[in-house]
This record gives C-alpha cells, sequence and structure tokens, in this order.
DNA sequence: AATGTTACCAACCGCCAGGAG
DNA sequence: ACTCCTGGCGGTTGGTAACAT
C-alpha cells in the first residue's frame, strides 16, 4: 500500500499560479507566516492547492530576497566550483548564492551552464614528455566560497585546508600540468561528477597511440569524429573512472592522468575526493576567459 | 506567414530523512 | 522501537517563448 498523498489531488488546482493566488500566498505568509505547516496553509489561506505547491511556489519565486535574472559570471564560477565539489546537491549550492534558488540553480546548469562548458573549444594535442604545456590559468575564485574538501590537494600543507592559495586579487592559477592520479584499485569511486563531463568529452576521445615511455597518450576533441569504438579507447560514463581498456604488455596499477588545468575549471572540479594530485606545475596569475578548453590531457601508467 | 524545432523555466513527482506521537 | 506525517530535495515533465526553416 502506497503512502497517503499529501492532499486531495483531485480537488486542488495544478499549473501556473496566477497573479491572485500569487497574491493571496504572499499575503497571507507575509501577514501569518507559515505555521510550520505548508500542509494545511492552503486550506487557512483559502488557497486551492497542494501544500507542497504553496511552500514551492514562495520558496521559489514569492519570497522577497528571490533574485531573478540572469547569472553572473561570478556565480557562474560559484556554482561550477561548488558542483565539482559537491555534486547536485542543489540547495547546498543554491545557498551559497543569495536570493538564488536550489530550482533556479539547477535549471541554469541543465540549460545553459553545461552546455556552456561543453562548449568550451577543445584541442586535439598528443602529448609527449619533451611537450611543454602554456601556462593556464582558472577563474578567480574568493575566499569566502569555501572551496576546500580534497583530503589530497595540490597545494602546499601550509595552505589553509585544501584551498588555493589565493593572491591579493583572491585568485589562484596553475601553469603547466598537473598529475590526477586514479588508482585503478578504487576505480569506480571517483568523482562522479568529474567523470559526468570528462565522459561527455571522452564520447569523442581515444587513445591514439604510446609515447615513448609506453605511456598511452589521449587526445580530447569534441571537435574530431572519432569515437570511442577503438580497442584503445577510454570507457567512461558517469559512475567509473575512465581508464583505458588493458594494454596488452602493461599491468598497470595504476595510472596518472596529466591535465593541463588551461580548461579554466575550478581546481576542484578535478579534485574530487578520490583523486589526488602531484603537483607538478605551478601556479600562474589571471583568469581565463573561457570556462572549458581541455587543452591537452595525457593518460600514462605510472 | 506557417510550421517545426529548440531552449528555457516553472511546476510537479516521488523518495528520503527527521521529528512527533 | 515503531509508525506516521511533513519538509526538503533532486530529477523530470510540460507549457511556451524564441528561433530556424
Amino acid at each position: 500500500m502506497g503512502r497517503a498523498p499529501c492532499c486531495d489531488k483531485a480537488n486542488v488546482k495544478r499549473g501556473p499560479w496566477s497573479p491572485e493566488e500569487d497574491a493571496t500566498l504572499k499575503n497571507y505568509v507575509e501577514t501569518h507566516g507559515t505555521g510550520g505547516n505548508w500542509i494545511a496553509l492552503p486550506k487557512k489561506a483559502g488557497l486551492r492547492r497542494c501544500g507542497k505547491s504553496c511552500r514551492l511556489r514562495w520558496l521559489n519565486y514569492l519570497r522577497p530576497d528571490i533574485k531573478h535574472g540572469g547569472f553572473t559570471e561570478e556565480e557562474d564560477n560559484i556554482i561550477c566550483t561548488l558542483y565539482a565539489e559537491m555534486g547536485s546537491r542543489w540547495s547546498a549550492i543554491a545557498s551559497k548564492l543569495p536570493g538564488r534558488t536550489d530550482n533556479d540553480v539547477k535549471n541554469y546548469w541543465n540549460t545553459k551552464l553545461k552546455k556552456k562548458i561543453m562548449a568550451g573549444k577543445v584541442t586535439l594535442k598528443t602529448l609527449t614528455d619533451n611537450d611543454t604545456l602554456p601556462s593556464i590559468s582558472t577563474p578567480s575564485l574568493t575566499n569566502n566560497q569555501n572551496v576546500k574538501t580534497s583530503q589530497n590537494s595540490p597545494f602546499p600543507s601550509s595552505q589553509n585546508q585544501n584551498s588555493p592559495p589565493l593572491d591579493a586579487n583572491n585568485t589562484f592559477s596553475i601553469s603547466e600540468k598537473s598529475i590526477i592520479s586514479f588508482d585503478q584499485t578504487h576505480h569506480g569511486l571517483y568523482s562522479p561528477q568529474v567523470m559526468d563531463v570528462v565522459s561527455q568529452i571522452g564520447a569523442n576521445s581515444r587513445i591514439p597511440n604510446y609515447n615513448n615511455n609506453n605511456n598511452p597518450v589521449v587526445s580530447l576533441s569534441q571537435e574530431g569524429s572519432s569515437s570511442i569504438s577503438d580497442s584503445s579507447s577510454i570507457a567512461m560514463n558517469n559512475k567509473n573512472v575512465s581508464q583505458p581498456e588493458q594494454h596488452a604488455n602493461d599491468d598497470y596499477e595504476s595510472m596518472e592522468m596529466l591535465m593541463d588545468f588551461g580548461f579554466g575549471f575550478p581546481y576542484d572540479f578535478a579534485n574530487g575526493p578520490n583523486c589526488h594530485y602531484e603537483r607538478v606545475g605551478e601556479l600562474a596569475p589571471s583568469s581565463y576567459p573561457e570556462w572549458v578548453d581541455f587543452s591537452y590531457a595525457d593518460i600514462k601508467p605510472h
């Protein structure tokens, strides 16, 4: 037997709220408060609406402190950083954005921000050990964004938690490349939100060859038409860490993804709780105009 | 101008956690 | 300890505006 419905569906109005209903709800809540009981509220207020619907309408639209309109670049940064850190916990993310609701943030992510990220130019490049990566940078982060979390920070232990060393402008950046190490013994546990986006890029990626050190070198591209059907392609989904299929002569204990941070994503995006960094680069200044530019990526065995 | 497609976002659905009884 | 109820949350849907053909 299922749970009893929260309201009589047959006798409640559904669909878009009329201005009159909005006014009624707003007046009631401002005058009486919610009384801690949304289910009983519509009856008291004289609304033929489900209590949950009233709550949602109030929280997402009628609340006086709601901010309507487009998201700023700063908000983009915060959302991306927090999404990388905590995934689709929209209410938690929204709580860091004054005036924004979880629904707003969720919609914005699903309809715009994700596309904005995916639309970033992805350049094909095969790395060799002799490659010198260009200086790269990341979007600015502010001190109050609570950017932390990985237990294995790429930053010096003297830094607070795992936050990057912020300069006077509250920005940080990375130059050269960093190594994200994926320990195969724990594959499947890596930051799924990272793999989600990476996997979408990975859909057009493959490992074309091995370099002189027998390292499989992967090139990522959205522009190319390559598929993942190659035997050496990386198989990815949003639950499992990507890993090259076993190469005949390889016995990987783990592998590393050399990743240039030039894609301009917040460092935390690749700094999930189960990734560890080996910092081989240095931090460089300034912000990056584009959200994503996976300029270089290289996967190699330890 | 008409029609089809895409993008956007408000609203709904159903699950879950936590508190009250 | 258990059940029930409610609020909160994330995923999904549906309506419609905007754009393309």
